[in-house]
DNA sequence: TCTGGGGTCCTATGCCTT
DNA sequence: TCTGAAGGCATAGGACCC
């Protein structure tokens, strides 16, 4: 049996956990820069849809009185591991999904009350970290995102918790929910599909499984497996990340490719450093730029560039200056580029790659790097840069709104009067 | 003025080799 | 030497997730 459990509104509700004179008031927290909704407390959810550009919506925030935040990450992927902690003690079978979800499978767990199970771990997590969650159980991992669906819809009935256990259940389940919900179908595939007649996830079980796999890819298959009942998806690896990125929208457009250079050697500089403080290498760079996508009279244009080494690095020089050489590949002239991201990809431990017979990492890197990343731990607001980036300006993200950091620095921890 | 960012997985395409 | 089939690999990009 797999279990999915999802913590509700998890921004709001981590905001709340310090601030309680939040609870029952609308809340909604806002993306990096302060530029999109991306959580709401329930109350928020009635004025407020999700993705709502902040801009568009100041008026209704304060016309419905609603608290608003600005995202803050250090809080939230702190109190994200406290309840990831708290899921280990319930099997050892956990992957962490994502900030605020996690899949547990019980191996071995057949007798147990999965109903019952489902409400301790709901019920510690609530009296230990004070944020709400919703557990939903079922014999596979689409199935489990399924029950999940029903906890949360119908609290009052569930619970909170939802255990899939029968065939019954799992039909009337299937019958419920519609296609566009369930997990893996997005906007596309919803529409392509609602055209053969699939309106509830039900309805997908019952396409013939070679159409499916000659007509979709073999992601709709398994999920359609998955969906019956037949356990095809397994819990997964989440500890050693496959990829690492740096990607931005800048405040305003950039035409000058100098502009561009000094923003990418920064994003490069800060993967290398992402890189180098999980003890990885990297094979591969993508550089990636783009103009403005709402913006429609002016010319629209998408670029990216891959970059193989010669071996695996972590050196902030030798990333920075292969991204520096990418962005060189594929400027265009008379462009207003409003994005750019650095992505390094094919990772590999530190201590254990296949060296290269003719080219190695120059070794005056690896110290070099020692000493940046000392120096810019000690000095985290004043980082050492590269020549190549902008030493005069500062590039602030937009944070109106931003609550302390009451569990990760000290100087912000809560004080009871 | 102001529309996020960090991921994963899959597929199409073109080129090369067998 | 030419040809087509088939598979591997690199690369770009789409679709989806939270």
């Amino acid at each position: 049996m797999f279990a999915l459990v999802d913590c509700n509104n998890f921004y709001a509700s981590c905001e709340r956990v310090f601030n309680p004179g939040l609870l029952n008031q609308p809340i909604v927290v806002l993306s990096n820069n302060d530029g999109c909704v991306i959580s709401r407390s329930d109350e928020a959810k009635k004025f407020i849809p999700m993705g709502a550009p902040a801009f568009k919506f100041k008026q209704d925030f304060e016309r419905f009185d609603i608290t608003v935040l600005s995202s803050n990450y250090p809080l939230y992927g702190d109190m994200s591991e406290r309840v990831m902690s708290i899921l280990t003690q319930f099997t050892p079978d956990v992957e962490v999904y994502s900030i605020d979800e996690a899949f547990l499978e019980f191996k071995g767990f057949d007798t147990l009350d999965f109903e019952d199970y489902g409400k301790k771990i709901k019920n510690r997590i609530a009296k230990w970290i004070g944020i709400p969650t919703c557990v939903g159980i079922a014999p596979t991992k689409a199935l489990s995102k399924v029950a999940n669906k029903i906890a949360r819809k119908f609290p009052k009935e569930t619970g909170g918790v939802y255990v899939i256990d029968s065939e019954e259940k799992r039909i009337r389940a299937l019958k419920w929910l519609t296609i566009e919900k369930v997990w893996g179908i997005g906007y596309r595939l919803q529409k392509r599909l609602k055209e053969k007649g699939c309106i509830k996830a039900y309805d997908f079980t019952q396409l013939d499984s070679n159409w499916l796999r000659s007509n979709f890819s073999i992601t709709e298959w398994k999920l359609q497996q998955d969906l019956k009942g037949i356990p095809v998806l397994q819990l997964e690896d989440t500890t050693t990340k496959k990829a690492i990125a740096t990607t931005r929208s800048f405040e305003s457009t950039f035409s000058d490719i100098i502009d561009l250079k000094e923003r990418v050697a920064t994003f490069a500089m800060s993967c290398a450093e992402k890189l180098r403080k999980q003890q990885s290498c990297c094979y591969m760079l993508i550089v990636t730029l783009s103009s403005n996508r709402y913006e429609k009279d002016q010319e629209r244009y998408k670029a990216s560039k891959s970059v193989i080494f010669s071996h695996p690095t972590n050196s902030s020089l030798l990333i920075t200056k292969e991204a520096l050489k990418a962005v060189e590949m594929i400027f265009k002239k008379g462009i207003n580029y409003k994005r750019a991201g650095v992505i390094i990809t094919g990772l590999v431990p530190n201590d254990n790659y296949q060296l290269n017979i003719f080219e190695n990492e120059n070794p005056k890197h690896k110290s070099l790097m020692n000493v940046i990343d000392f120096v810019n731990n000690k000095y985290k607001s004043d980082k050492i840069k590269l020549a190549n980036q902008d030493l005069e300006r500062t590039w602030k993200m937009r944070q109106e709104h931003l609550s302390p950091k009451y569990t990760t620095n000290i100087n912000q921890i809560i004080k009871v009067k």
